[in-house]
DNA sequence: ACAAATAATTTGGTCCGACCAGAAGGGACG
DNA sequence: CGTCCCTTCTGGTCGGACCAAATTATTTGT
């Protein structure tokens, strides 16, 4: 029993958004249970259907709802994933042009630049151990190879997973997912290959260290060489 | 003259979507013009007005389009500025539960503690001139009242700018509209607006010292004391 | 001739009713 | 007990309709 919200607001379905947030905030839909059918919400809040399905359209592309495609009501996420990955859809249309990506690139080095401070200062038996497996798995893995990337790769992972903090792992993925189809265009060196991993073995030992300024330091450097990379190709294109 | 896009696909807006998000990537709607008319788009498409809305409102959701309230077919915005207004929508929207503001305030840290390290290495004499600006104010503003909060802000506002990259102002701003609402329950004490101003000095002369490790400290130190203002406002409302 | 007031048109916002195609649920039958 | 079929439910799409606001065109007043 909502009030009614019909009054002399000027927008429509924000009403609906607005109230449905809250019953779901209320705890009124538990994670994973689905909501009522369009027409009963309807009925339910006295409107048509099309501001129904504007209201749902909308929850679900932000992540709060899930709409299946045929039949089944509206399922809701569990939020907060649901809001992760619609923070990566959101960082994805961030790279849709050079500034965008370069801003975002910032963003990453300034994140990972905590991230491998707060590494070298509070990083635990288990960090250490996923960071030197992260490592071995790349130095295993022969150079230029899809394993190779792919390994050089789940190093940055783990050092989103030592944070503990999924919302970083987004952006990391989002950044990720947009340059995989860059890649092809890359030149693949395998003394570029090297010099990522040499990079990625002097983060670790920094860490080992115990010395966040190395630490930094050594990622700064990494990280601006990629963005290097990165420019080169974006160039090319041009 | 698009393909038929109506075919076998399963879905029916994404292919409309795809393909405005096509011609508005190849340029063909500069920024700042407005779309055609739905009633239009849905001839040239051959689709009901009901899909053209739905691929309109997600657009404009995610930011690419700005649909006015009324008349005024669609407009695109400069699609970068879209994009970050559409980031803090998702962050408020992570905000919703405990967790996510745990984890966004976390992430707020990091990346601030990267900011103060980046101002006290480079910043240059406006930055520093616009830091004292905001702290000054800050000291003028009579404590506990509304300007007071608004400079507190503010200061940390300067910190982002200095860093010319807005994906990350739209974090914070995301994070302080959502605060807002919170600070009528949380107790304003005098003494606390002391603290948080001297905390403020402390981070600025540690930049005036240019010691990067200083000022990662005092805002640590800083943000970490808002935190438990933040829990302790919180358990209250359980 | 120009400006203001007024009428006509355009356009998004909302609503209604209808149909379709999968999916779910319920039986009938082997 | 399992399988097949039929009914019902539900989201997806469609077309038409009306409203109100904003725009544009027209008329009117000076």
């Amino acid at each position: 029993m909502p009030q009614d919200e019909d009054k002399k607001n000027g927008r429509a379905a924000d009403d609906v958004i607005r109230c449905l947030v809250a019953k779901i905030h209320a705890g009124e839909y538990p994670d994973g249970t689905q909501l009522p059918p369009e027409r009963t919400l309807m009925e339910e809040y006295g409107i048509s259907r099309t501001v129904v399905r504007e209201a749902v359209q909308t929850l679900s592309r932000q992540g709060l709802l899930e709409a299946r495609p045929r039949y089944r009501p509206i399922v809701r996420k569990p939020g907060y994933d649901a809001a992760i990955s619609a923070l990566e859809n959101v960082v994805t249309h961030l790279l849709s042009d050079q500034k965008g990506v370069r801003n975002l690139f910032d963003t990453r080095i300034m994140i990972e630049a905590s991230l491998v401070r707060r590494a070298a200062r509070h990083a635990v038996k288990e960090d250490i151990a996923a960071l030197k497996a992260a490592l071995e798995a790349n130095e295993a893995a022969i150079p230029d190879s899809d394993q190779f990337y792919q390994t050089d790769r789940a190093f940055h992972g783990v050092l989103y997973d030592i944070a503990r903090n999924p919302v970083l792992p987004a952006i990391h993925s989002a950044y990720v997912t947009w340059l995989s189809p860059q890649w092809s265009r890359m030149p693949r060196l395998p003394q570029r290959n090297l010099e990522n991993f040499e990079a990625h073995q002097r983060i670790f030992d920094a860490i080992l260290l115990r010395d966040p300024e190395l630490a930094e330091q050594e990622l700064r450097d990494h990280l601006d060489s990629a963005w290097l990379q990165v420019c080169r190709t974006f160039d090319k294109a041009d």
